[in-house]
DNA sequence: GATGAATGAGCGTTCATTCAT
DNA sequence: CATGAATGAACGCTCATTCAT
């Protein structure tokens, strides 16, 4: 039985695991000290690379720190989308969606309040396309107009600014809770009343 | 009888006021630039005054940024103590504070928001006393407590939970408005009847 | 007796051509945009080539682009000399030189210019052989020398002061001849009278 | 009789001759090394100063640099106001201007070099007001016109190309005589006779 | 108390060149 | 011959803070 050499054995060249050395780096650094203290050195530093490379796949320092909140995006949503309960009670979807982001965020700490730094910090001018929470914000607003058409939500609100309210809870709670020592069972139990209750038809 | 002319007084030039005026100009600049493009020379010279007095007033750059901040929540604070039923029906009491809140965020447009500029951007290492949205919070938790003892709303919340939960949806969806053009109207009525609904005892 | 078709035959990559393309696109991109703004990876790049082949070439961006001018030199010299009247009046060699430079300059528009790149732009310490316009200049104290000898001009000048003289009044009348909008006619014959009874003799 | 102190007794705060003293130091460094091989920060340290304090005085490197550049031009040209035999014979004009020149050039070494550092080395992209030759040009074009009409030159010139063709023949004759160990008498009077055969009426 | 000239650590970014493949 | 990922010295510039006056 042979043992494939994972390091030698790709027929071309060394692997180019640059760009993935650079973003693993990245995240962890962005995560530990946020976007100001993490200079582009620093990254490809952490990286084991020269400080050139950086910008051999990034044309500046915000495309990678863009490029670190499209990733932790695109991973929280698979997770979500993998882990929760689609179409069952309004209590079970938001409570399974709940418990997968709080799954994916004790799993990534530190990830998704990191990918969340305000837009404002990332550049003085320019427009990033849409910041993450309010696009969240209008997920939630999806399953809000989807769960009422259902007749599980009460169908008298506007759905977007109920969607923006709640994630706007669920990051704010979340944020605190990282300060105080708060448990996860009571966050998501306390939520998940609270957002049913507030949600559920007369 | 005479009234001395307070502004043009050659004899004691009109010097002791040079606290106010730096007050007023980091306001002006914290709220139109931003914590980082604003440097202390330039509140000094909105200000009238050299660089240096800058530094008779505040040991830093982020000590006067912090004073602009308690200044900023004492306002709100008391605008929204004079104006809110206190002891009212909870919606009666949700919606007067709601209608509070943005009637001050109306009339100092862009102060809260930049009051609330993410401590991380403030300071890399030090620690900022508490997070503004956070001590609100705390301020929501304690309305919920005092509702729930009275029989206003339901007492089977961790009242520190909802609090922030409560903050941190007028947050995201003040946050939102302001980019999407949404009426007031319709946010203080939707945010109203989804807190009531979520409070209320059963 | 096949005719072995240089530039798709398979077998023998049509590679050997990889220095004349180099040099015709080192030429473009110095003629377009300067010697600074050139990157030897663009000059490879615009050639179809990897950045390393550059280096198989040159040992520097410098000697590219001293080939490039003494390619420029070389072209010019040719044409000037293929064109202009040998042995003829002062006047008509003179007016046929004229002529010959300009209508080079015309057909290869940019390149005179971007070949007179000062010494000091190409390299701050090393030493460029001799300045194009110094060499041209010499050049014109030899046709000073030669028609002096001839009698057909004034023989108390010192030659290579008259030359290079010449060459600067040419080089200065066609630098701002193309800024202002000067018609050639104009150019070539008040350059061509003002030489003739510069040199004439008495 | 008293001697004032010319270090000390200035009325208001210690002297700012920091202007000075970087103008100062930023001749001599586009003299020595030219403008590309200068820093900023070289020219604060050679005057004494930390590489900030530049910037107090300059927006940027650029402007410092056109700044030495207008200042060389000022005095050169008040140097040749002030020593020209303003309405002699063309003779006496043209020797004496180029007498004034070489007078400046030579208690000023390399500075006129310098000052002339082609624009585009200055910035690649924006526009120099007009280069430092073409300025020169117009000025002889004016001498020109000017000694045409008193019927001391030839009129029969358009005087625009003819002050370009004069200053460019100075300019490389000059250029060249740095370099080859050229006299200046020898310059002065080839340039003189070449000058004035070419000018005077017919 | 008030001033503003002076400071220099620190930043993000570029590009000529090398060398393992 | 050819490649292009990798390098790191070097650059122009900013800004919070100090201190002699």
């Amino acid at each position: 039985m042979t043992v494939i050499d994972l390091e030698k054995s790709e027929p071309r060249r060394r692997k180019p695991d640059s760009l993935e050395r650079l973003k693993a780096s990245a995240r962890k650094l962005f995560v530990e000290r946020g976007y100001d203290a993490t200079r582009p050195q620093d990254i490809a530093r952490e990286a084991g690379l020269g400080h050139g490379t950086f910008y051999l796949h990034y044309p500046d320092k915000r495309a990678c720190f863009l490029a670190f909140v499209e990733d932790a995006r695109a991973e929280l949503d698979a997770h979500v989308r993998a882990n929760r309960a689609q179409d069952g009670s309004l209590e079970q979807v938001i409570a399974s969606t709940l418990n997968a982001i709080y799954d994916y965020s004790d799993s990534h700490p530190g990830v998704l309040n990191a990918a969340m730094t305000d837009e404002s910090v990332i550049d003085a001018e320019g427009v990033q396309a849409t910041p993450l929470l309010t696009r969240w914000g209008q997920e939630w607003a999806e399953m809000v107009r989807h769960a009422a058409a259902d007749g599980r939500a009460c169908n008298s609100y506007d759905a977007e600014i109920i969607g923006q309210a709640i994630v706007g809870a669920l990051h704010q709670t979340g944020r605190e809770a990282s300060g105080a020592a708060r448990c996860r069972g009571a966050l998501v139990d306390n939520l998940t009343r609270f957002l049913v209750r507030a949600l559920k038809p007369d």
